[in-house]
DNA sequence: TCCATAGTTCAAGATGCATTGAACTATTGA
DNA sequence: TCAATAGTTCAATGCATCTTGAACTATGGA
């Protein structure tokens, strides 16, 4: 029997701009919706993202994802399917995943990509 | 004599967006990044915020910002002033400040409109 | 020179985030 | 029914963030 419900998630009205800029702003997840908004598949296979870490992080970072209102998770067998929540990011906060996701296409040169300021009075 | 030095600050090659994004993820810095992109002024004196924070907690969270390298600060006098290095950050990640801040003006209000369409119907 | 102003720096404590391995649940296929 | 697969949950650990008060620096004005 094929089961095919989806994990709890934020509505629309309560996706909250601080939240889902905590949940962007960290480089495992970036490279996960990367791939979520590059990919011609619009689900995805948890899985999939096993390159980036290891299924106890995952799910971590999948779980964040999903609280922040960034990505929807749909549970088929024993898998889960995600997929970003375009609309809805769009509708609430208008260019901003497309802004992001450009972004994270075009990094910065490798050497001084990790390097933070030394900015001090 | 008047002293017009700038505080150290990350170049454009050195902005990371996961950086970016974490340094506008909190709700005290998203609150002075809308307030300086407001723009009545481009430059406002650092005491502006008081009503964000403590004096210290300020300093904290202004040098977060600069050290992600989302504001400028100058020195004059006693005074330090601070602006968003818009230029810069529309050059690394077009179209993202622009998303934030809109969407920082924008915020989720679910019962007015819920009343507004009640209203309407 | 002395004082007030503007803001920084330091140390410490509370809280929260990221990562891990072990144990667990749920589903499918044989 | 049994074992494999896919992913979660838990507890613990280490590290980072945020916030605070006290002490400090630097500038400008009287």
């Amino acid at each position: 029997m094929k089961s095919m419900r989806a994990l709890p998630q934020p509505d629309l009205a309560q996706l909250d701009l601080a939240n889902v800029l905590e949940a962007l702003s960290d480089p495992t997840r970036l490279a996960i919706v990367s791939r979520l908004a590059a990919g011609d598949e619009p689900e995805v296979r948890c899985g999939t993202f096993l390159d980036l870490g290891s299924k106890t992080n995952l799910a971590y970072h999948l779980g964040k994802l999903r609280s922040a209102g960034v990505v929807s998770t749909r549970i088929s067998g024993t898998s889960r399917f995600m997929s970003l929540r375009r609309a809805d990011l769009d509708a609430r906060f208008p260019g901003l995943l497309d802004a992001v996701v450009a972004s994270a296409r075009r990094p910065a040169k490798a050497a001084t990509r990790r390097r933070r300021a030394a900015a001090a009075g």
